[in-house]
RNA sequence: GCGCCCGUAGCUCAGGUGGAUAGAGCAUCUGCCUUCUAAGCAGACGGUCCCAGGUUCGAAUCCUGGCGGGCGCGCCA
């Protein structure tokens, strides 16, 4: 970040002369390969015409005048077609471990949203049943974004929507009561609809052990609605424990039936209608979509005068932004995509722009053992139970394994490999370069070696491998950033990857401890140590612990 | 039928707003522990970036058409 920033401005500085700027569009980044130099840009293709002159002609000026005109700068040349390779001086480097050490866990923090408010919401799982291997990884996803884009400048609160009004509530409070009634009656059949589910006894039991008979008596719809409050409560509640065991924080948890209740859908459809979006048609209520890029009209109520998930959906997200969310991020499995052109026609119809709903689509994950399906469906076995999966494989494997593929694309989650301490699950491989280099600092202490990071002489540092981890460690602000922009934390995944690979190679080629040379010494652990903080830095974004030993 | 996503090494996947010889891990093979944690390191092997055209100085990346896989096309949620 501070290179390429540094060199967007040196190159500015020597283009002045020539009456050019950098273009927008002009790439500095890493060449493919290092022995090229530390940067690469590409301005003078894409200049070659305004200057009059050939692309390597101009890169030839623009390298004697950085070369010569930098400090920080060892070398400029030029390279095949016209790319401009820079070479910066070790000095330049060693600056980024006084960076990190000095922002700490701050190394890497961006203004990129400058106080921005984004809302994240995520898991909004129907409290119908126990979350799944699936809403594990939405969950994963989404408060790791949560907390990239807080890392990056975002004002950021996350948010789980209650569906608790509708069909789906009043099947769990039948689906309960018929259990509970075939407490008394063994040969009640099943609800041939309804939930069945083990847990869904389980709570039939429970009702029975707090009213006794007392259901058996009381009207039908009264009853049901005991069930289903109790039923919703109780779910809800192992919902949150399990959030919480995931390590997974939601600042609001926001009722569907509170916005029927506010009367905020009524609110909505009169907001859509004041624009001309609505109309009646066979007895039912539209909302014309098509005018917003969607490929159909949508109903909001239907002939039955009953709403639609849409119709609240719709005044929950005009909720969200009434709130004042710059940003609406929202996390669905990737079956629903066909929904996100009505929605993005909602949220235009809100008076919002389009690119302030941001849909993030998780696909499904296959659950494994030894490499075969284990059964998925929720009837049939617990296995996919988010709780039975974190306590075979524990929670920073499992956010690992999640936060490394990107959202969109089908996961495979092997039990057996996951759970192993191997490198088929990278984290442990991340977490152990944080633990050896805390390992490192303990031993010091107990030899009585001052470490002293601030006063250490950083020009010490200069064979390959320091260079590489000094660059490597200069490049985590961008890392973050790309995931951000991209909403996509794998890419923190990545980099924390290469990083500890870096680190390992380090450890194993430079004794860090050396009596014989203290300064020396002062200069690695002060390497090592900014490598330290960063990782933790990363693995936090990722909601994963960085361990002190392993 | 229409729409969206995907197709990269034996496996799991990055790279995808065009850039130099396409990357990582796993697996396989060969080396490295009297030395700060071997959950580690070094090296080897491994490719028609699904196919065919097109755009241009340059395509894994962009466009068109196919092939293969997933998902979606309700007055369901």
């Amino acid at each position: 970040m501070r290179a390429a920033t540094f060199l967007a401005e040196a190159l500015g500085r020597a283009l002045a002369p020539l009456g050019l700027t950098l273009p927008g569009r002009a790439v500095i980044e890493p060449p493919k390969d290092k022995k090229f130099g530390d940067l690469a840009c590409n301005c003078c293709m894409l200049l070659a015409k305004d200057a009059g002159m050939p692309p390597r002609a101009l890169a030839e000026k623009l390298a004697a005048s950085l070369s010569e005109g930098e400090a920080d700068i060892a070398a400029a040349d030029v390279a095949g077609p016209g790319f401009l390779n820079v070479t910066f001086t070790p000095a330049f480097w060693q600056r980024t471990v006084r960076d990190v050490l000095a922002q700490g866990a701050d190394y890497g923090r961006l203004r990129l949203g400058a106080g921005q408010k984004a809302q994240v919401e995520f898991v909004s799982a129907n409290p119908t049943g126990p979350l799944h291997i699936g809403h594990g990884r939405g969950a994963a996803i989404g408060d790791s974004v949560a907390r990239i884009l807080r890392f990056a400048g975002y004002d950021v609160t996350t948010e789980y929507y209650i569906n608790d009004a509708g069909l789906q509530m009043r099947l769990l409070g039948a689906s309960i009561l018929r259990r509970y009634r075939q407490l008394f009656d063994p040969d009640l059949p099943m609800l041939e609809e309804g939930y069945k589910g083990e847990y869904i006894g389980d709570l039939a039991r429970e009702v029975r052990g707090a009213h006794g008979r007392a259901l058996l008596d009381m009207p039908e719809a009264e009853a049901a609605d005991l069930c289903y409050r109790y039923g919703m409560d109780a779910i809800m509640a192992g919902i949150r424990k399990d959030m919480d065991d995931f390590r997974v924080g939601h600042d609001v948890f926001f009722s569907e039936k509170s916005l029927h209740a506010a009367g905020k859908v009524e609110e909505a459809f009169a907001f859509l209608r004041e624009r001309g979006h609505l109309y009646d048609k066979d007895g039912a209520l539209w909302f014309r979509t098509t005018d917003l890029g969607d490929d159909k009209d949508r109903v909001l109520r239907k002939s039955t005068g009953e709403l639609t998930y849409f119709a609240a959906d719709i005044a929950y997200h005009l909720d969200k932004f009434r709130r004042g969310f710059d940003l609406v991020i929202d996390v669905w499995g990737a079956d629903h995509h066909g929904y996100i052109p009505r929605m993005k026609a909602a949220v235009e119809a809100m008076g919002k722009d389009r690119e302030q709903l941001q849909i993030i689509l998780v696909q499904l994950v296959n659950l494994l053992r030894g490499g075969h399906q284990v059964a998925m469906s929720t009837r049939s076995g617990e296995f996919e139970e988010l709780s039975a999966v974190l306590r075979e494989v524990g929670t920073d494997s499992a956010r690992f394994i999640f936060l490394s593929r990107k959202a969109d694309s089908k996961l495979d989650f092997d039990l057996d490999l996951v759970k192993q301490q191997s490198m088929d699950n990278p984290v442990y491989y991340v977490q152990y370069a944080h633990a050896r280099i805390r390992s490192v600092a303990r031993k010091a202490g107990e030899a009585g070696v001052r470490l002293d990071p601030e006063t250490a002489d950083l020009s010490l540092l200069t064979t390959g491998t320091d260079l590489d981890v000094l660059k490597c460690l200069e490049r985590w602000p961008e890392a973050v950033e790309a995931a951000a922009r991209s909403l996509s934390p794998h890419h923190v995944s990545y980099y924390l990857q290469e990083l500890a690979g870096l680190l390992h190679r380090y450890y194993t080629l430079n004794k860090v401890l050396d009596p014989a040379a203290p300064a020396l010494t002062r200069a690695r652990a002060a390497l090592l140590s900014a490598v330290a903080a960063t990782i933790a830095t990363g693995l936090d974004l990722l909601g994963v612990t960085a361990p002190e030993t392993m």
